[in-house]
DNA sequence: ACCACCTGTTATTAT
DNA sequence: AACAGGTGGT
């Protein structure tokens, strides 16, 4: 039998891993080893060797894009689908095993699943009817206590509170909202990993199924793994734990939502005969980036320990930019990606890297400007848009009348006439009925018991939805969500609003019917989604993976994401931007003891995502939530060796304007330069009249300017030749 | 009941 | 800066 093509393209640690015997397996895979690769190849191993057939194959992970990819290149490997094997999600997975037992999971069969924002809808809800304010109980905290718990499989009656009183009344909080998701079909993320796993515990004989079936189990990032995650999997894999586990203590960057790294070591010691496999070559980066990864990820204690080294050549060193401001920033980092471009680069392989989505957008300006395609990841996405959730909810209430998630949502929008006091007259009815709110509303229509006019307004809705599903019926995927936005009267709604919001939300309208019409007829309906009707099918998908934001993946774009979505990914040329105190690592990290050591992870993580070269950028002052701050560079880059920066620019050239309550004091004054030239300066020009300097570049003869000029708008001026009179 | 406007609050990371 | 929620006029 031939396996040069399984292990032919391995190094010997790589080999080890793939050809382990069955039991469980622990590969510990640094940054750039070839992870994805060893994952993929032992399931070629087991499938071409050891006889295993797809069927009877569980890979997990945490991504869409990760389980998209590894089903992708073991096809690529294989030269054939691997047909019958389950990739995915532990998400997805849940949710497809919770479909198909609906009945024994305890749920009803057309429950839907809430995300973030949903979850925090419900939770305001349950927080009014408990009448708690929510300044005292704010809505986040309420539901980052109940995921949390959920994360480590505590449903209510076993949080221990302590006596504590305002933990008991979290929990308290949190049993109402179990109540309320329960009448009405709601499953929250964290509860389908949850729900699962009681489904198992609770059906001995589905586990035996499950566990006679998947008797191998693949499971990429382990590191991530949160409580919940690691007993679904020793659950699942039983006594003989053939567990197949890739990971890298270093990049555990999910620590925030109940990830544990700790499970790496769990796992080595609740089933004694793994083997671990140490991954250290690095094929990706140039060995002067692995050495900068190297010296950062040092700072941490308590490693697992790896040394990651590379056959590789030293490279370029990595490069340094102080920006003035987040402009400045963008505009250098453009400056960089379009010479890149010019000398033949490709733009797909330049990533822009920063902390939180909201620095996307100043990168995002000047490549417009540029005319650079880009593609942003993150941020609001396709299926969180409101317009999007609204279309949705029509379609989530034609199918489970008692979503009072999409009952609130919808009931008055587009505006028809029920307001507040209706609602609460249907809320009331609901409480006291114990029922959903459609329940509700059904019978005070019927009774006659609120005002005619609300009655009416209500019974037209109640009407509309039942004429939507009935005329859905038997139609095709993308025709029932065409009707279904004609006869919610939405996209009449939004066409009224002829404004750019309104147009670009009637387009995203449109969008969804493409949307609706490319996932069911591409023949690629996920696996998951076998057995279920499209539509149902659909909606998952929509709460399961929120889509892309925006950019067309038909052409090459430059790529801007977080550093956490970035993990998994490589590029030859990287930007980290934002390299502040504060910003990265961020200040809520800062201000929580213990969360550091992730923050520097993170920036592990994104120095290893660079093949060929590393730009790093700061910015020395910078608006943040529309205030105006002057950060120290990040720690980070002292954690740098020095001998691997290059520093592209040196530091202030042109004098900067005192810096408000000492929040920086040196202010520099540049050699060379005619007069007192200062941000903020006003000065004259022959030519362009007066102006303002906004922005300095360059020192000595070299030095420019920016002026903004009341008439003849903003210019770089080259300080030497420009003749600028102070004014 | 609805809409436009104002005010106060709040700011990671994401399945 | 952005957004949710509240206020006041229609």
């Amino acid at each position: 039998m031939d396996v040069s093509y399984i292990l032919d393209p391995l190094n010997d640690a790589q080999r080890e891993a793939v050809t382990a015997p069955p039991g469980p397996v622990l590969v510990l895979a640094g940054a750039g080893s070839g992870k994805t690769r060893v994952l993929v190849h032992r399931a070629a191993w087991l499938i071409g060797v050891e006889r295993v057939s797809p069927w009877g194959m569980l890979a997990v992970t945490f991504t869409n894009k990760a389980a998209a990819e590894m089903r992708g290149r073991l096809q690529e490997l294989l030269g054939v689908p691997a047909a019958g094997m389950w990739i995915g999600t532990f998400h997805g997975l849940s949710h497809r095993l919770l479909r198909a037992h609906w009945r024994e999971a305890g749920l009803p069969e057309a429950f839907q699943i809430l995300d973030a924002e949903d979850q925090q809808r419900v939770v305001r809800r349950v927080l009014r009817s408990l009448e708690l304010d929510e300044a005292r109980w704010p809505p986040k905290e309420v539901q980052r206590f109940i995921n949390a718990r959920k994360d480590e499989a505590l449903r209510p009656a076993r949080v221990d509170h302590r006596g504590d009183p305002y933990v008991q009344q979290l929990v308290r909080v949190y049993r109402a909202y179990e109540e309320h998701c329960a009448r009405a079909g709601l499953v929250d993320f964290a509860e389908l990993l949850l729900r699962t796993l009681e489904l198992w515990h609770g059906h001995p004989q589905l586990l035996a199924h499950y566990r006679e079936r998947f008797r191998h189990i693949l499971v990429d990032e382990f590191q991530d793994t949160n409580a919940v995650q690691y007993d679904w999997l020793k659950l699942l894999a039983g006594h003989s734990g053939q567990v197949f586990a890739v990971g890298d203590d270093d990049q555990s960057i999910y620590g925030w939502r109940g990830a544990r790294v700790e499970n790496l070591k769990r796992l080595t010691d609740e089933f004694p005969a793994t083997r671990i496999v140490r991954l250290e070559q690095n094929y990706r980066s140039t060995s002067t980036i692995l050495r900068a990864a190297n010296a950062v990820i040092a700072y941490n204690q308590g490693r697992m320990g790896k040394s990651l080294w590379t056959a590789g050549e030293p490279g370029e060193p990595l490069e340094l930019y102080s920006a003035f401001n987040e402009q400045d920033e963008a505009r250098y980092v453009v400056g960089r990606i379009s010479a890149w471009i010019e000398h033949g680069g490709a733009p797909n392989e330049v990533a822009v890297l920063y902390r939180s989505n909201a620095q996307s957008r100043a990168f995002e300006e000047a490549l417009i400007m540029s005319a650079i395609p880009y593609r942003v990841y993150g941020g609001l996405r396709f299926f969180e848009r409101a317009e999007i959730k609204d279309a949705l909810a029509y379609l989530r209430l034609a199918a489970n009348r008692d979503d009072d998630a999409s009952f609130e949502r919808i009931v008055n929008q587009p505006a028809r006439g029920i307001g507040e006091r209706t609602l609460a007259a249907v809320r009331e009815r609901a409480r006291h009925e114990d029922s959903s709110l459609w329940h509700a509303a059904r019978l005070l229509v019927a009774e006659g018991a609120t005002a005619t006019r609300a009655a009416k307004a209500l019974q037209g809705f109640l009407e509309r939805i039942d004429r939507i599903a009935s005329r859905m019926r038997g139609l095709p995927l993308h025709e029932q969500v065409d009707q279904a936005l004609g006869e919610s009267g939405l996209l009449e709604h939004y066409k009224a609003d002829r404004s750019e919001k309104g147009r670009a939300r009637v387009e995203n309208l449109e969008e969804l019917v493409n949307a609706a019409q490319s996932f069911a007829h591409e023949g690629e309906l996920p696996p998951e989604a076998e057995g279920l009707d499209p539509l149902a099918a659909f909606l998952a998908h929509a709460a399961l993976e929120a889509g892309e934001a925006q950019g067309d993946p038909g052409q090459p774009c430059v790529q801007l994401m977080t550093l956490h979505a970035a993990k998994g990914l490589e590029f030859s040329l990287v930007f980290l931007c934002g390299m502040e105190e504060g910003l990265f690592p961020h200040q809520l990290a800062l201000e929580e003891s213990g969360r550091l050591e992730e923050e520097r992870r993170l920036c592990y993580v994104g120095l290893t995502r660079g093949r060929r070269h590393v730009v790093l950028s700061y910015a020395e002052r910078r608006r943040l939530h529309g205030a105006e701050t002057f950060p120290h560079p990040s720690r980070f880059l002292y954690e740098l060796p020095q001998e691997l920066l290059h520093e592209v620019r040196p530091r202030v050239t042109v004098a900067r304007p005192a810096s408000p309550a000492g929040a920086d004091t040196d202010v520099d004054h540049a050699p060379g330069l005619p007069g007192a030239l200062h941000l903020g300066q006003r000065v004259a020009h022959p030519k362009f009249g007066e102006g303002v300097v906004l922005n300095y570049e360059g020192k000595g003869s070299h030095a420019r300017v920016q002026v903004n000029f009341e008439h003849a708008g903003s210019k770089w001026l080259v300080v030497a030749y420009a003749n600028l009179e102070p004014v």
